[in-house]
DNA sequence: ACTGGCACTCTTCCCACCTGAGTGCCAGTG
DNA sequence: CACTGGCACTCAGGTGGGAAGAGTGCCAGT
């Protein structure tokens, strides 16, 4: 039984609690928002509150703080997502223009998104499997080492070193240039993967192990998934957190150190098309309970690419953090799909 | 005015406080040292050597601490580095050795660092103006646009995207393509930047801009010292520093968020063969006051190709700090070498 | 030159106390 | 029936006073 006002006097508590990061009481809340009742009426509210479990006393005699229960509520039903101001919004474009490659987006993105949300930022790269081949090379480093380079119409650049089994002719490398590019160059990578299957049979015996070894090493370049690279950003704001926070960084920060943790929580979000927010507890690592995920995919309009997003204390503006993530996704994923 | 003793007594005062982060006393220096003399006389020299600027009191009625320049003695001339067993040996061998390609060396690297110190770990990516070129390739994207590809010999692959004035024909691209190879293939990345002066001139009036525009990207891969990729490691380390550093994480974390400010540290390192200490404030950054950084070169036999290191609080285990960079930068030159 | 002894200085810990914020409950009111 | 004012209760946090303990500096003695 959630009535209106109760409703209200969740949101009240968590936005007082966000800004204040103390626990709320009754009569601050009547006298920080206009509720038109007296501060009994709201402890009754807040007694059923804690009842449903949306809100929770640290101890006896003091005030109330959400539940991560609580937060889900608010951030579901009781706040709308904030748009950036223009100049937010004018500053984003401006330094994001300014990138050179798709390495600098990501590192601009991640930056970016740290000094907009004063958290830490998270940036996936632009997913492989959903772009295609551009181009693929082969270079000799010495007679039988070769060098596969795999480039993408996302930009990126996958490299491969092949310990060729036997000696490589300057003949047999331009064929099997030619080949690879022939089967491959405007093909999406998952699907290149079959177009090459049939390749070794056209060429000798001779040939063979080179053009396997060759071929291995462009497959797992096509198929080594790599949307595995995040880049982090903004880690100092973990210190801002507040003053319990130092006991728990620890573990935040080891589980930032792990790349699979990063992209295991990026990979959950359950809507795909729209924002996820995960909340405490919802992130399925201890050492991020007390943390709360805001991810969004970013891409072109058909498709996403990726993921970014941000990482802070349960306790976090959301309605902010989640106008800013949307906003930057956005932008880059213009700026990704023209480019 | 230095006689052995006070020597000892220094050693013994940095050896007990690193080990237990407390002040040390006289009475438990004679007790965890046979120095062979009572606490009064040990006293005297803890007077002395407060005098002379080597520890000092936190507090009236406390044990003494290092300074930093008490610390600087004993790196300089009070111990030893400490070789690493050989297990430790074996692990970093097996670790590094199962290495793909050079960014999973660095990745490697950097892991086992953090590891092996308990500390963060800084690796810089070795040096493009000490490698030389293994290939220039030129991909067309669309009729405008180019990608140039820059590939070394320490294995690092450099991209450029070039917006062409015209459309660029087939012949043209190969024709570029084969002279950019002729002129640089096997030069050094500063040498190939002269190699490539008088190319324009070789070319049509009509293929000019597109000959300047290429050759201006690739001068940028070739100019722009890539000496500036460093990734870090081993952050969550941090927050064992100990109980009072949560206040003093803040700086830090943002000092290592600056690829430029840690670029700067470790390109600071005076002893250009050997390992290098730089003890609080000789890190010329605030923040980074109570830290240390142990950092040395890694490479060939001949050449230096880039630094790692460590960054630790000022009190830190120096003798094993040192053996562990030094070890890990020995194996990992090696591998770089070959490669 | 070293040592034992001693007075002195502080930090730290503990305990007791008080204050104040906040609650729950209840009787009363529109 | 929903709301309100009042009131007793609880408990975290701050304050202050010892008491304990670690460590020092100094001095007289060997």
């Amino acid at each position: 039984m959630l009535e209106d006002r109760k409703l209200d006097v969740l949101r009240a508590i968590v936005e007082d609690y966000v800004s204040t990061q103390e626990p709320v009481g009754s009569k601050a809340l009547v006298e920080r928002h206009n509720l038109g009742v007296s501060p009994a009426t709201i402890r009754n509210d807040m007694a059923a509150l804690e009842d449903e479990g949306y809100i929770a006393q640290p101890h006896t005699s003091a005030g109330r703080i959400p539940t991560d229960k609580g937060y889900r509520l608010f951030v579901d039903r009781l706040s709308t997502v904030k748009p950036l101001s223009v100049p937010e919004r004018r500053a984003i474009q401006t330094f994001l223009d300014g990138a050179l490659d798709l390495d600098d987006i990501v590192a601009r993105t991640v930056r970016l998104l740290a000094q907009l949300t004063r958290q830490v930022a998270v940036v996936q790269y632009p997913s492989l499997s959903r772009s295609s081949v551009r181009h693929v090379e082969l270079v000799p480093m010495t007679t039988s080492r070769l060098l596969v380079v795999l480039i993408t119409t996302t930009g990126r650049v996958e490299q491969r070193l092949v310990e060729a089994p036997v000696e490589v002719g300057e003949h047999l490398l331009g064929e099997l240039r030619a080949q690879l590019n022939a089967s491959t160059v405007g093909v999406r990578l998952p699907d290149a993967v079959a177009r090459l299957s049939g390749l070794p049979e056209r060429f000798g015996a001779e040939e063979r192990p080179v053009v396997a070894a060759v071929l291995s090493a462009l497959l797992d370049s096509l198929v080594e998934q790599h949307e595995d690279r995040v880049v982090l950003g903004g880690t100092a704001n973990l210190a801002r957190f507040g003053p319990d926070f130092p006991f728990s960084i620890r573990p935040v920060l080891e589980a930032l150190e792990e790349q699979i943790v990063l992209l295991r929580l990026l990979g959950e979000a359950t809507d795909p098309s729209g924002i996820t927010v995960r909340i405490g507890a919802e992130n399925a690592h201890e050492g991020l309970s007390t943390t709360s995920i805001v991810s969004v995919g970013y891409g072109t309009e058909n498709e996403v690419l990726a993921k970014l997003g941000v990482l802070g204390p349960t306790r976090m503006d959301y309605p902010g953090t989640m106008g800013a993530v949307r906003a930057v996704a956005r932008y880059v994923g213009k700026i990704v799909g023209e480019g």
